[in-house]
DNA sequence: AAAGATATGTAACTTTAGTTACATACTGAT
DNA sequence: ATCAGTATGTAACTAAAGTTACATATCTTT
C-alpha cells in the first residue's frame, strides 16, 4: 500500500546500520533460498549490510548515475523503465521481494551504458551489499551464484517476451493482457488505476488507453469510472487478450 | 562467409570428439580471458568437451527443445530470432565468438519457457561442455564466473535497448540506424542482404523495407540492386538515424 | 461553495505501418 | 534461349496508433 504524503519533495533515501532489527528473519521471508546459505562469511556479509529504507516515488537509479552496490529487496516495489523524448514511458520490469536488482550488478561490472530509470513505486526496504561482499559472496557460495544466475536468466526471458510483445502484438490485445494479469495479481475485481499509467506501462499515450479502455466497456467487459477499473466480464476480457491478433 | 550449397536439406550438426585439434588456440583466438585460466579442472573440462560443427542454415534450439549443454562459439554466427503468427519474425540478437551462449544458460537452469529459435548463420564450430562441466567450471574459477555475469547483463542491457527502440522509434529511423551498423561492421560500401532478410532483422515486412529503402535512394542515401544496397552518402543516412525521431 | 488540480471523454485529423495485388527485373539451371 | 525461382517496385487501400484540442467530470483544498 502507498502512503501518500502528497508532496513528492519528501522522496528520501535512509541508509542506516542496525544491528538490533532482525534481518535474518526478513531474509528467510523474501528470500528463503538465501536465508538458508549458513557459510560464515555470508552471515558476516548479511550482518554488515545496511538496511535502506525509501519512501515511494523515489528515483534510485537514472541513467548514468553508478551504484555500487547491490540490493536485496526486502519490502516494496521498485519500477524500471524508460522514457521517450516525447514524454512517453515504459515499464522495462519490476523488482521486488525476492529478486535481484540487475541494474546494480551491471553497474557494479561496469558494463555499457544502461538507459533506464529506477523509482520505488511503494515503501521499499532493503539490504544493502557492498560490490565486495558481493563478490565474495559470489566466491564462496554455489547456491547464491545460482540464485543470481536464475534471476538473471528470467529477466532476461521477460525482456525477450515484451520484446516479442511490443513488436507484434497490438495495444488492445496488451492492454487487456496487462488488465488481465492486474485483476489476477490484484485477487479483486477493482482496480485502482489511472489511464495515464496504464499508458505508462505500455509506452503509449494516455488518449490511446483511454480509446481502447472505452471500446472494452462497450463490450461490458469493464466499468470505468475516475482512477478506478471494475472487471465485468473476465472472459470478454480474454477474447481480446487471443482473438484480437 | 557462407558456403551457400544451395539445398536446405544439407543442414547438419556433427559432433565429435577430436583431441588432435588444438583446441586451446583456438580457444585463445575466441575467448582470450577464458583460455588464460589455468586451473587443471578447466583445462580437463576444455579437453573433455565435443566438437561441434554446423552448417548454415541449421536450427540449433526451437521452442521448447531443451539443450542441456553450454557452447562456446569458437568461429561463426548464429542468430536468435522469433516469429509471428502472420510470418513476421525479428532479431533479438546474434551469438558469434566469444559470446556465451545465454540460451543454453536459460535451458540449463531450467527457467521459463523460451520462445525462441536459434538458427546458424554461417558455417559455426562450436566446443561443447556438458551441464555439469559448466556448473563445476562456475565453482572453480572466478575468471569464469565474471565472464558469464558479464555476458549476461550485457545481454541484458541490449535487450531493454531493443525494446526501448522498437516501442519508441520509427521503422525509417530504426532500418537507417540498422543499415549504419552494418555499413560500419562491414568496412565496405557495399551490403549484400535483400529487402526480406532486412524486415527480418526488424519485425516487419518486405513491403515496408523496400519503401523506405526507396525513400532512402530518391535522398541518396544509398543505391539499390538486387540483393545488395551501395551507401551513397553516410551523412544523409545519419540524417535519417536522428533528425526523424 | 469556489477554485485548482487531476482524470476522463471524445471527435477530428495525421501519420505510420501493414496489406493486397500485381508488374517487373534479375539469376541460374536446363 | 527459356523457364523457374527469387527479388524488387509500386500503387491503392486499410488499419492502428499518435496528435490536437477541447469539454466535462471528479476530487481536494481553502
Amino acid at each position: 500500500m502507498q502512503t501518500l504524503d502528497g508532496t513528492k519533495s519528501k522522496s528520501a533515501i535512509n541508509q542506516h546500520f542496525d544491528v538490533t532489527d532482525n534481518r535474518f528473519e526478513d531474509l528467510e521471508a523474501s528470500y528463503p533460498i538465501l536465508a538458508k546459505i549458513n557459510a560464515p562469511d555470508w552471515i558476516q556479509t548479511i550482518n554488515r549490510a545496511k538496511n535502506m529504507d525509501v519512501t515511494p516515488k523515489t528515483i534510485l537509479f537514472s541513467g548514468s548515475a553508478p551504484c555500487n552496490n547491490f540490493m536485496l529487496i526486502l519490502k516494496g516495489t521498485i519500477r524500471i523503465y524508460q522514457t521517450a523524448p516525447d514524454g512517453r514511458e515504459m515499464t522495462l520490469y519490476r523488482v521486488e521481494a525476492g529478486d535481484l536488482c540487475i541494474l546494480s550488478l551491471n553497474s557494479m561490472l561496469q558494463n555499457r551504458a544502461f538507459n533506464a530509470i529506477a523509482e520505488t513505486e511503494t515503501e521499499v526496504s532493503a539490504l544493502v551489499l557492498t560490490a565486495d561482499d558481493f563478490q565474495h559472496s559470489m566466491n564462496i557460495s554455489e547456491t547464491f551464484r545460482n540464485y543470481v544466475l536464475t534471476t538473471m536468466t528470467e529477466r532476461l526471458c521477460e525482456a525477450m517476451y515484451l520484446i516479442q510483445d511490443t513488436a507484434f502484438n497490438h495495444l488492445n490485445m496488451r492492454l487487456a493482457c496487462m488488465l488481465g494479469s492486474l485483476f489476477e495479481r490484484n485477487q479483486g475485481n477493482t482496480l485502482q488505476i489511472t489511464h495515464q499509467e496504464l499508458a505508462h506501462e505500455l509506452g503509449t499515450t494516455r488518449e490511446v488507453v483511454s480509446r481502447i479502455l472505452k471500446e472494452f466497456e462497450r463490450q461490458d467487459c469493464v466499468k470505468l469510472s475516475r482512477g478506478k477499473i471494475d472487471l465485468a466480464s473476465a472472459t470478454g476480457l480474454e477474447w481480446f487478450s487471443e482473438n484480437r491478433k
